[in-house]
DNA sequence: TTAAATCATGAGAACGTTCTCATAAGGAAA
DNA sequence: TTTCCTTATGAGAACGTTCTCATGATTTAA
């Protein structure tokens, strides 16, 4: 008859006992900033019993007295669409290097979830949040004193730091390469999961026209949609695609706000037999990994992804570390236009 | 002159005093499962009084004392790699409503980050681990008793509990219907995380051959890559792809084990004039978003991602409740052949 | 040589829960 | 009434660290 011997977890105290010292001194070794001094060889007796017992600190015990658990949470709105993954590891890789742990929260685009997720976030005493918001009114100051990072434009947060792409330059960017290849007529396509980032995209699409004295035409903008999922996105950039194609007087240019909205259009046009980009110019934006393997390969305006949640991380950090982030607390990253297949100049 | 009041955290204890009731009263309101008897009046006081004093828990105190952290660790290559976003979600929203919160840990295909994580891990007293491994010689045992799951087949560590997709199975849907299109010269690419993985593809390739009773010609089969980037994995794949297809005698038809791979076939294809599907069928492996907007859209064997992040998690749950699998230890999801516009039958 | 300063270590409180055990308050059975 | 259960609550230990403070050991300054 086996009895099933499941050992305990060693503490600190057995270490202390193996090696001859106090639990305290134990502690001091092993959470030890160069500051304090312990004796050369206690600090080698000290770790070799650490590795003779096989000692793991239990960091929640740690946390306990503490009151700093080293995890970190991400909201955001849904990890399987192509945007955020990339965003994801920057972060965790900048935190990890610092010895911090990612929590992940995915509210699928659902507010009470969103909400709910700030709660198990405070239950967990996590020490720092990098938030992808869905919802504009968030009581974000219940938080406090908990650090946070807005994830993206921090349009609705202003008096919160935040790291976001410049996605407004990045529409100009594209507009005004249309207009250099010779498109008058430019149709606008916009989504976004924020209906402020949406309408100052939209904003941007009004100030080109009046910047180049072109008119506005309605026909040529799509309803702005935002806060949906991926496949809706789809559904609905379809939709769009058609209406705007199917007019007599159609778009000689399509700007579609993210990738998956321009994919949707590639599609629509190819259905619609209008050969991209002979007769239709489209450029996207955010340049995920399908923009790169459509056919022709999408133009395309590129965000930081990485960039954008390493540096959020980075900036997280040093608010958890009491550090402050001065003029620095806001941040909006370069677009970069990527010319790839969808592009040529106009022909009447 | 403003003193920055930020008031300390409330704890179980106060409200306690607001009720006018013991701490124990307070947990046993709160944590209570029904067995627990507590008067209805008592109960009510308690409840009004959490909220007067918005108190939030502690989790990490409960987990103290409890042993229990509700919270399970997920370990994954590259959450940028457009496989696993899914299965991250399926399983992270299954854990989610039974209460237990996600750790991401993303190794980058790097053995020594991907153990380190696991003594990260340990620290933090996680209730459970998924993990999708790098490597096959790692010292699970260490972990226990920490329930584990894998995400795959299990082949690497057959003793622990697994869900993963038929990739087999799925090899010889594609073969087997490429073969009733009458493709008799078919290509592999296989690439893949795990050496065991790869291989037993490759083996079912061999296995399809002696059935059908065809030859089999080296210069057909890709050597075999695994274990690195996507953006590795498509270099590699276009070099794969060239030699496959710049040969006097090419094939009609090449299999790739994963879509990224086969993307990059279709480029290459392009690239070098050979129209698919009229010329040369590809079919690819996993069914990543990218598939369904490649021109032409990318047949494929589909698996079962989210399915599998969340049947994995639901297996977990059980252990962590100290329930047995009995003999639903290892599961195999069934892979799904989506013909999209990559194939057609041969031509000669 | 002695006083003062610094270094090295230990004792024990504290963190905020959960959990065990004891006990008071009711109600049922005699 | 008394005794015995059952129900409802409280007291206080326990979880494994960190952190403060005290104290003995050693070095430095005079």
């Amino acid at each position: 008859m086996t009895v099933k011997m499941l050992r305990k977890r060693k503490t600190i105290i057995d270490v202390a006992k193996v090696a001859g010292v106090s639990k305290a001194t134990v502690a001091r070794v092993l959470t030890g900033d160069e500051g304090v001094s312990v004796k050369t060889v206690t600090r080698k007796r000290v770790l070799d019993a650490v590795k003779e017992v096989g000692y793991v600190p239990n960091r929640i015990a740690a946390s306990m007295r503490s009151q700093r658990t080293f995890s970190v949470a991400i909201s955001i709105p849904d990890i399987s669409n192509p945007f955020y993954p990339e965003m994801v590891r920057g972060a965790q890789e900048a935190l990890a290097t610092n010895g911090y742990n990612l929590m992940m929260f995915n509210n699928n685009w659902d507010a009470k979830t969103e909400t709910n997720h700030l709660e198990a976030m405070q239950r967990h005493m996590i020490d720092g949040i990098l938030l992808s918001h869905t919802q504009a009114d968030l009581d974000l100051n219940m938080l406090s004193p908990t650090p946070i990072v807005i994830l993206g434009r921090g349009l609705d947060y202003p008096e919160f730091p935040s790291v976001g792409n410049d996605s407004v330059g990045g529409t100009k960017l594209a507009l005004d390469r249309l207009f250099e290849l010779g498109h008058r007529r430019i149709g606008l396509i916009s989504g976004g999961a924020l209906r402020a980032t949406a309408s100052s995209r939209q904003e941007a699409y009004f100030q080109f026209h009046k910047k180049n004295g072109l008119e506005i035409d309605e026909q040529l903008v799509a309803p702005t949609n935002f806060g949906v999922q991926t496949s809706e996105s789809i559904a609905f950039a379809r939709e769009a695609a058609e209406k705007l194609l199917s007019q007599p007087d159609r778009p000689s240019a399509i700007f579609a706000s993210n990738d998956v909205l321009a994919l949707a259009v590639l599609q629509v046009a190819r259905a619609l037999g209008i050969r991209v980009p002979q007769q239709l110019s489209v450029i996207g934006m955010d340049d995920i990994f399908s923009a790169t393997v459509s056919t022709p390969a999408l133009t395309t305006v590129a965000k930081q992804r990485y960039e954008n949640g390493r540096l959020a991380a980075e900036k997280l950090l040093t608010l958890m570390r009491g550090g402050s982030l001065g003029d620095q607390s806001n941040t909006l990253l370069q677009c970069r236009l990527i010319e790839r297949e969808t592009t040529s100049s106009y022909h009447s």
